[in-house]
DNA sequence: GATCGGTTTGCATAATGTGCAATGATTGTT
DNA sequence: AACAATCATTGCACATTATGCAAACCGATC
């Protein structure tokens, strides 16, 4: 057989590369389940590959095979889990608070915390009527999102400075590409107290973001307000640039230990 | 080497098992991770390994590790996944009754679903002044427990019958071992509407639990409400029960698709 | 600056995961 | 209802792949 491994040269184990495969395409299945063969199809093994690894990750709880249908869905062990990690926390006790936030400006709310040089989106919030993009799970460029250039505007130099020397990609016209505007804009977040986006990632997402600090003053997460640039211009930013910003303080206070282990 | 592989002869992978039991060392451990060193000793895994399996899962974002100080702890990928699972919207939405239950009733209100033949709780949430032992995870056998009992008086004749069939363990004075005297006590339940627990299986825990049912009126969660036996006696029973029912019924309005794919 | 605990990498070995092919089981079709 | 087709499952032989050992390499701490 051919063996790529580009993996290999790195020292990861191929079998268990595979099962998380499997387990992500689980995942991104419908709730009542995927067969094993579509499964295998999608992740390109052998069926019968495919089969031994689900077995294992069934034995262990992972996944949850339907005993009638012989479907594949995502195992209670994966949320147990889940639970460990203290985004979890962090995300149950946000909800309320971004539930409310949506309702009260009608608009899309959401948490992201910081992962390696990006921010993951966390939870999501979205008015009812507006049938929104999911972007849990998602990562965006710091310097092209109002989350990301609130974290960023409040992270320490040392931690500050990786992240300016990467390129900073150019997506619309109005993206900050310069490493100094960059700072510039940093700077005026700071004053302000918010972070904001003007179409800077997509042409009409418009939005404000507001960091969650933890005792030394580091932003463990970010919450974001935003919406297409016809419902949320920038007249609004000063209003909801502060409901943001109470609402980062609530999640907060309501952390236990005030803080997010990444 | 020493391969004993009871799992071999199932056709499990071990490099896959061996990752998972290092995902669940590694959710056991403190948020601020655990070392390489450490969790392979308590998976009895060579270090290095270890190191490779951790280095696969880190790859896929399964552990984060710390690059300064080279501690694991659980990765955000792990709740993306989990938030497929059907269990996870319906735990967001019970938190809101579950919390409100407990702070009316002063006792610890928490959601199951059922797994193979067994419950696992999902959900918990316990009343301030009370140091609760933790049931989250933990699975409960179905004929020593209220909401055991719950989920078995609601279920269709076929899947009850295995139930059944199992030896029915002994674990205090009040335990139903008898199959005859458990069909009578499902009986009850049914006809009251709720689960009742008496010390059956620990002395001094006592409780009820109502079942979520979906359109076809299969049971497909349990709200529960208990505490020790000096807090809850049977004479709050009725009216403990009648909370639980309304709970029940709340959290599944809740749940838009009516129902949880196991 | 040396020693210790830890992580990380190379390498040879065979244990282990894999693909193929054959067998049941189940579903859909005429 | 019988057939066909698709899919899940198991056995087996092969060599790819994961593994353990040992050595290198950091980063602490004294």
């Amino acid at each position: 057989m051919i063996s790529e491994s580009s993996d290999r040269s790195r020292g990861l184990v191929q079998s268990v590369e595979r099962a998380i495969a499997l387990l992500e395409a689980v995942s991104e299945g419908p709730p009542e389940g995927e067969p094993v063969a579509l499964l295998a199809q999608r992740c390109n093994l052998n069926r019968a590959t495919a089969w031994r690894l689900l077995a294992t990750l069934e034995a262990n709880g992972l996944v949850h095979v339907d005993p009638t249908t012989h479907r594949y869905s995502i195992g209670l062990t994966v949320a147990r889990l889940a639970s460990a990690s203290s985004v979890v926390g962090l995300t149950r006790r946000a909800y309320a608070v971004l539930e409310r936030l949506s309702k009260r400006t009608n608009e899309t709310a959401d948490l992201a915390v910081p992962q390696r040089l990006s921010l993951t989106y966390v939870a999501e919030v979205a008015p009812p009527s507006v049938l929104s993009a999911n972007w849990l799970g998602r990562h965006v460029p710091l310097h092209a999102t109002s989350s990301g250039k609130a974290l960023l505007a409040w992270l320490p130099e040392v931690e500050l400075l990786p992240v300016l020397e990467q390129p900073l990609t150019r997506y619309t016209a109005t993206t900050i590409t310069s490493k100094s505007a960059l700072r510039e804009e940093l700077d005026a977040t700071r004053r302000r107290g918010y972070g904001t986006c003007r179409g800077e990632l997509e042409e009409t997402l418009y939005g404000v973001s507001a960091p969650l600090l933890d005792q030394r003053d580091r932003p463990f997460a970010v919450v974001s307000i935003w919406g297409p640039r016809a419902r949320v211009p920038e007249s609004r930013f000063p209003e909801l640039g502060l409901l943001a910003q109470e609402a980062a303080e609530e999640i907060r206070a309501a952390v236990p230990w005030g803080g997010y282990h990444p």
